[in-house]
DNA sequence: GCGGACTGCTTACCT
DNA sequence: ACAGGTAAGCAGTCCGCG
């Protein structure tokens, strides 16, 4: 076998801890992550102990073997001799599971293997490859351990005798109390469901040690990102930031350095580059968790690569490559950049606080700390160091702003999922999702079906999407009462999906079920049904977990009696279900997803539109004005304080789902554009949706003006205001009218920023910023998907900013842009205001201005 | 040969 | 590799116009 091919394969199934064995009698640890040793041929626990602040390794001791399943007889399958000669192949045996899909139970086999790669690795070898069809084939291997042995990541285990016992944990008295309360009427299995939830939830997670890394790398010449697969230049920094306070700086000496100093830090000099990644190796061993911002495709990647390049030893090196990540023999390595590039993490869990990708914007948003400037072709060796450090120190506070939030977070859906602590940082929430369904398909003893099997049932979508090319018809949005409105109370519902998902029994298997008598049970918007035999997974999981975060942990998360840090807490438990819960509906439309069930997402989101098109109706009769609803949510004008109350206590007898006050404005205002609003809340803060002003892309000129615009509106506290603003609006238009003009501006003021979805290559058609894109190509410079590219508009079309020069810019076209942005806004006043009306070939701002 | 209507592509946003 | 709905701008095509 050659060299590459027997690391892909090792890497794959068989990683060879080298951590410290667990001693016969282990105190309370907490499991981060699993994996296969191939050498033993076992499954292995990392479990982190946090008195010695070390991880210790525990191997099966079960004899637990890998397997898949086939739904033909022991019999049908001794007659394939392949499979019976299959090196690895063990033994068959019948076993009982239950078809959910068909509501029956029925005999399976259960192929078993004495390893993973006998099962399936890489392509096309392996015994589900010789059989027709198999089923939990393709599950990795430690996963399934975890599954069978019933283990929850990021949860408390100990060894007791070379046993390994779960450390049991009883909730707290006041919180069994709220729990008991909140379920009320609801059956055993949800309340047990619910209780099961809140163990895991409630379990304080321990502090972890951990240390950051990050390494610089000699230039050369040409300002190139150096290649990690070939590690040709030197390293010459690496530094590492740690939990105990540790600053340290590996630096490898230029001719005459003997001595270095960066306040605060530890400067090691090097003078053989094999000896500072000797002692970067030390540390990798040394911390049970270590953090990198993209070390999975570089730092750590360059590390191996430049050992191996200098002729260390296959065991001198502690990092193993995978085709994607990059794992340690010891500990747990965290890629931040890949945690952070998650965009149900960014959406959700950060509300969209960082906006592009890179350690800059991410650090500088979350903790208000930069990357520090550095010119790589001039600098001084000490000037990289520095940079180094403040990497590494960024790296690792990305961890420990708010009282470890980020860390918790990891940890808490890691309990969740059920994925390890590397997987769950790395993969996407349908992986999340995905592992959690099969955890509760194994352990209650169902099949996991194959994606054929729920698409060959139901597959088939019934209403027809407004968007070309989308599968089902989505949320409704209501049309905005151009205008700015007064005293508006904005109400919407407590997870909307979720609440659909748990009220109408969604799942896979309940929806269009093989239930004759169930087809009465009609789910509004569609002609599907609904099972009313039996409770849905998908409705149980999913609707514990709602009721959660609305009941429980959202309100303690407010909850003033509390300390700051038992807030704090609760507010990440909060963030973590709703990451989780935000994308529960999405998955089930998504093809990728093993479950994947169109008329359950279908079926999802027509019950959304019911519950709007009923709660507009119901707010008509109490006599309330709606201006504007999308998907959960309905602007209210000028409600009265029972007529709201009223409308609460509607939603929740005749949808039984919880109508909640969102936010109060002063104000509002709508053009008559969707998805498009101002609202200023009672203490002055604006809320901007939609608009162009706030668009990442536009150039800072424009965004600027913007900003103003927004201060100006701020300003206005009662219809009397507005004649006032109007007169500042005009002023600031005025005033940037002539900048333009004036060419009184700095070329990085009008640079549109977009970034590059796709390869350069890739593009069907020939955008403005892919023409720029290809004219920083033509000078060497490489992009790829998720760089941002600056241009600005001259006479000649699109250039690069750094191509272009003030002469050329196209005012005229930087004006037009400007008068559509404020278009938006002032459109609204117009309509309020009922003010003359231009004439017919102006624009709503060139009348604006004359008047 | 030109300009407006139209379509499709692309990005960034909202829920 | 969560979904669909909306806005905006650009590029390219079609169609009518003596």
């Amino acid at each position: 076998m050659q060299a590459e091919e027997l690391e892909e394969a090792f890497e794959e199934e068989a990683i060879q801890p080298l951590g410290r064995p667990a001693p016969k009698d282990l105190p309370t640890s907490i499991l981060l992550s699993a994996g296969y040793d191939g050498r033993a041929e076992k499954a292995f626990l990392r479990l982190y102990e946090p008195s010695s602040q070390q991880i210790y390794i525990w191997y099966d001791d079960t004899g637990h073997l890998p397997y898949c399943i086939s739904k033909r007889s022991p019999e049908e399958l001794r007659r394939n001799e392949k499979l019976l000669s299959y090196p690895g192949f063990l033994t068959l045996e019948p076993v009982e599971r239950y078809d959910a899909l068909r509501d029956e139970k029925i005999m399976v086999t259960k192929i078993v293997a004495s390893n993973p790669l006998a099962i399936g690795g890489q392509g096309k070898s392996g015994i589900r490859n010789l059989i027709d069809e198999s089923w939990e084939s393709y599950i990795r291997y430690y996963q399934n351990y975890i599954y069978d042995m019933g283990l929850i990541p990021g949860m408390p285990y100990r060894v007791e005798n070379g046993k390994l016992v779960e450390v049991k944990y009883e909730l707290p008295g006041d919180v069994k109390k709220m729990l008991s309360l909140l379920v009320g009427d609801e059956e055993p299995e949800f309340k047990e469901r619910i209780l099961e939830w809140a163990r895991l939830l409630q379990h304080p997670v321990p502090h972890i040690r951990r240390a950051s890394i990050d390494i610089e790398v000699q230039m050369t010449q040409a300002d190139r990102v150096p290649n990690p697969e070939e590690a040709l230049q030197p390293i010459i920094a690496v530094s590492s930031v740690s939990s105990e306070g540790l600053r340290r700086v590996f630096l490898l000496a230029e001719e005459k350095m003997e001595e270095a100093k960066i306040e605060g830090a530890e400067v090691e000099i090097f003078h053989d580059e094999k000896d500072l990644i000797r002692e970067a190796f030390r540390l990798l061993d040394e911390y049970p968790v270590i953090l990198t911002f993209n070390g999975d495709d570089f730092d750590l990647r360059y590390l191996r690569r430049r050992a191996q390049r200098l002729g260390f030893s296959q065991d001198e090196i502690p990092i193993t490559l995978g085709r994607k990540f990059v794992y340690l023999r010891n500990g747990v390595h965290i890629d931040l950049y890949r945690f952070f590039l998650n965009r149900a993490i960014q959406v959700y869990a950060f509300s969209d606080r960082y906006r592009e990708n890179t350690l800059d914007d991410v650090a500088s948003s979350l903790i208000g700390k930069r990357k520090l400037q550095l010119d790589f072709s001039t600098s001084s060796r000490m000037e990289v160091a520095r940079y180094c450090l403040q990497d590494a120190l960024i790296t690792y506070e990305l961890t420990t702003f708010d009282d470890d939030l980020v860390m918790k977070l990891m940890v808490l859906l890691s309990r969740i999922s059920r994925m390890t602590l590397e997987d769950v940082t790395r993969q996407g929430v349908s992986r999340w999702i995905l592992t959690l369904m099969e955890y509760e398909h194994r352990r209650r003893g169902w099949l996991i079906p194959n994606k054929e099997d729920i698409l060959a049932l139901k597959g088939e979508t019934a209403t027809r999407a407004i968007i070309k090319g989308r599968k089902y018809l989505g949320a409704m949005v209501k049309e905005p009462k151009a205008g700015i409105h007064f005293d508006v109370t904005v109400l919407d519902f407590a997870s909307l999906y979720p609440s659909a998902i748990k009220n109408w029994n969604l799942s896979y298997e309940t929806i269009l079920c093989p239930h004759p008598e169930d087809r009465a049970n009609i789910i509004p918007g569609t002609p599907h049904w609904a099972c009313r035999r039996r409770r849905g997974l998908t409705s149980l999981i999913i609707g514990s977990l709602r009721d959660l975060r609305v009941k429980l942990y959202k309100p303690l998360s407010r909850d003033k009696r509390l300390s700051k840090e038992e807030r704090a807490f609760y507010d990440v438990v909060q963030r973590a279900l709703k990451v989780i819960l935000n994308a529960s509906y999405g998955v089930f439309g998504a093809e990728t997803f093993s479950f994947y069930c169109p008329p359950l997402a279908e079926s999802t989101a027509a019950i959304g539109r019911y519950a709007m098109t009923q709660t507009l109706e119901a707010s008509e009769k109490l006599g309330i004005e709606v201006i504007y609803g999308d998907t959960d949510s309905i602007f209210l004008e000028q409600p009265r304080e029972e007529q709201i109350l009223e409308l609460i206590e509607w939603s929740r007898r005749s949808l039984g789902v919880e109508l909640d006050i969102d936010k109060v404005y002063r104000y509002v205002v709508f053009s008559r554009r969707k998805k498009n609003y101002v609202g200023v809340s009672p203490d002055g803060s604006v809320d901007i949706k939609g608009l162009t002003g706030k668009k990442r892309h536009i150039p800072p000129i424009i965004k600027e003006a913007f900003l103003q615009l927004t201060r100006i509106l701020a300003n206005i506290k009662s219809p009397d205001d507005v004649e006032e603003a109007k007169k500042a609006i005009r002023e600031l238009v005025e005033k940037v009218y002539k900048r333009l003009r004036n060419r009184e501006f700095e070329l990085e003021e009008l640079a549109f920023r977009v970034m590059l979805g796709r390869s350069l290559s890739s593009y069907e058609t020939n955008p403005q910023h892919v023409k720029a894109a290809k004219m920083l190509q033509a000078q060497g410079i490489s992009l790829g998907v998720g760089d941002i590219i600056s241009y600005v508009v001259t006479q000649g079309g699109v250039k690069p900013m750094r191509l272009a020069s003030k002469r050329d810019i196209d005012v005229e076209k930087y004006i037009e842009y400007l008068e559509s942005m404020f278009e938006q806004v002032l459109e609204a006043f117009e309509i309020d205001l009922d003010q003359i009306i231009g004439r017919p070939r102006m624009t709503t701002l060139q009348s604006f201005l004359q008047r």
